[in-house]
RNA sequence: GCCGGGGUGGGGUAGCUGGUUAUCCUAGGGGACUGUGGAUCCCCCGACCCGGGUUCGAAUCUCGGCCCCGGCCCCA
């Protein structure tokens, strides 16, 4: 027996119509704020991601050369991808742009739960605002999706401008060490690193930081920043639309890109891989050759969500199963065509089963049961029998179809 | 890359201190039942992850690999 590739999956029918019913929550919103969907390669050059991310990664990619011998990379992400789009042909679409995707990305990692080795994301990129309200968007966006997909989610807004105020005496090296500490709230990890550089008095102030849940606990640890306005802007937002949040300027996110604002969701049921969501404010597109462009923007662990959801059933969709005797075979299609062509999805026996085998087998699958024999055939009428109550009854072909019709939910 | 637990029909399992034909449930196919139901009964289909070793004999013991589950590291 052949194995599937390690850390990616099969999915059944059963669980597809879970992902797509969760997706198309998801996509639907999205759209009502005014996002518009956009696809990228699923491979891409190296350097893509390198750039943005350093050569470090590399061991992380599935990386390989094509037959021209480039250096090519499955995309392990989105938004380098995207905003390497953004530069190199919508430029001079009007500002700002409201993107989002949903496609699958590859890592080589070690699989482990809610973690794949191809999973899929979905993700959006505001790109050309940096605003207050372009923050907060992106933030309400976020949780507005996680309320559609239906996982309650812990979200945890910050910024990084209080933590690399409190930082800039250090060494950019240093700092990117000492915020990589705070990130993992690992204060026995920062403490002796701070101490060996000799800036061990920044602990408590970090400390405070870190465990800051308001504004005032947190500008009473920084003091009067530039940034304090633009917070207090964010902040205002938020509280205004009732959104429920953690403040928290511990996170770091780990990337020196971002730049201003940042956020992240948990969900439950996740084991140690709980993190669903990730995003925040950023510049990239430089990188790419094009202007300095600040985007905002955030990514979704589908998977994750979808693990977090757990045993949630999808809508079935109204189902007829024709079940015919041997007269009625071929008068089947028509009669399945009927159906179908008003949008109602109708299966044929394909088994030369009998009448009671058909039945058998629709009263598992279907809803209704079409039935057609000698009778039928002679009279131009079909048997239409609700399979939950019992009742049957024998009508014209388009009568049928109109009563299972009006029993589709709409 | 590291640590721990695992891998038996499609799914779930028993066996695993080596010994006839590998257990049971479920799903699937057929029949009892060529004009009507998920019940019942009967039949069928179908598995020891891969490779080496020990042995008269390996699902069972042993080694290696692959994969799965959970955790560490990482997490763009």
């Amino acid at each position: 027996m052949l194995q599937r590739p390690r850390g990616t999956r099969d999915f059944l029918p059963d669980e597809m119509e879970r992902r797509r019913a969760v997706e198309a929550n998801l996509r639907e919103k999205a759209t009502r704020w005014g996002y518009r969907e956009v696809c990228t390669p699923e491979f891409e050059e190296l350097e893509l991601f390198t750039i943005r991310s350093g050569a470090g990664i590399i061991g992380e990619m599935y990386v390989f050369e094509d037959k021209g011998g480039r250096k090519m990379a499955l995309r392990p992400e989105i938004t380098a991808p995207v905003l390497r789009m953004f530069v190199s042909e919508a430029k001079v679409l009007p500002k700002p742009l409201r993107w989002y995707y949903f496609a699958d990305c590859f890592r080589y990692e070690r699989p482990q739960k809610g973690r794949y080795r191809q999973f899929w994301q979905f993700g959006v990129e505001l790109i050309g605002a940096d605003t207050p309200r372009s923050d907060a968007e992106a933030i309400l966006l976020a949780d507005d999706l996680l309320r559609a997909a239906g996982i309650p989610c812990d979200l945890h807004v910050g910024h990084l401008a209080p933590m690399k105020h409190l930082l800039q005496g250090l060494e950019l090296g240093a700092q990117a060490k000492a915020m990589a500490f705070l990130d993992k709230r690992d204060f026995d990890g920062l403490t002796p690193f701070l101490a060996g550089i000799g800036r061990d008095d920044l602990v408590p102030r970090l400390r405070d930081l870190a465990h800051a849940r308001t504004l005032d606990e947190l500008f009473a640890v920084t003091g009067e920043i530039p940034e304090k306005k633009r917070i207090g802007e964010i902040v205002e937002i938020l509280d205004k639309n009732s959104l429920v949040y953690t403040l928290d300027f511990g996170i770091a996110r780990g990337l020196d890109y971002y730049t201003g604002m940042v956020f992240e969701g948990f969900a439950p049921n996740l084991g140690a891989e709980n993190q669903v969501l990730g995003g925040g404010a950023y510049r990239l597109a430089h990188l790419f050759g094009g202007d300095d462009v600040p985007s905002c923007g955030f990514a979704i662990g589908f998977d994750r969500l979808m693990v977090s959801l757990g045993e949630v059933k999808a809508d079935r969709k109204v189902r007829v199963a024709i079940c015919t005797t041997e007269e009625g075979r071929i008068r089947g299609f028509e009669v399945a065509k009927a159906f179908r062509d008003r949008g109602i999805c109708a299966e044929l026996d394909l088994l030369d089963r009998n009448l009671g085998a058909q039945m058998a087998h629709a009263a598992k699958a279907a809803d209704f049961a079409v039935i057609l024999g000698q009778r039928e055939v002679a009279t131009g009428t079909v048997t239409l029998k609700d399979l939950q109550s019992g009742e049957q009854k024998v009508t014209p072909l388009d009568t049928a179809v109109a009563e299972v019709a009006a029993r589709v939910p709409r």
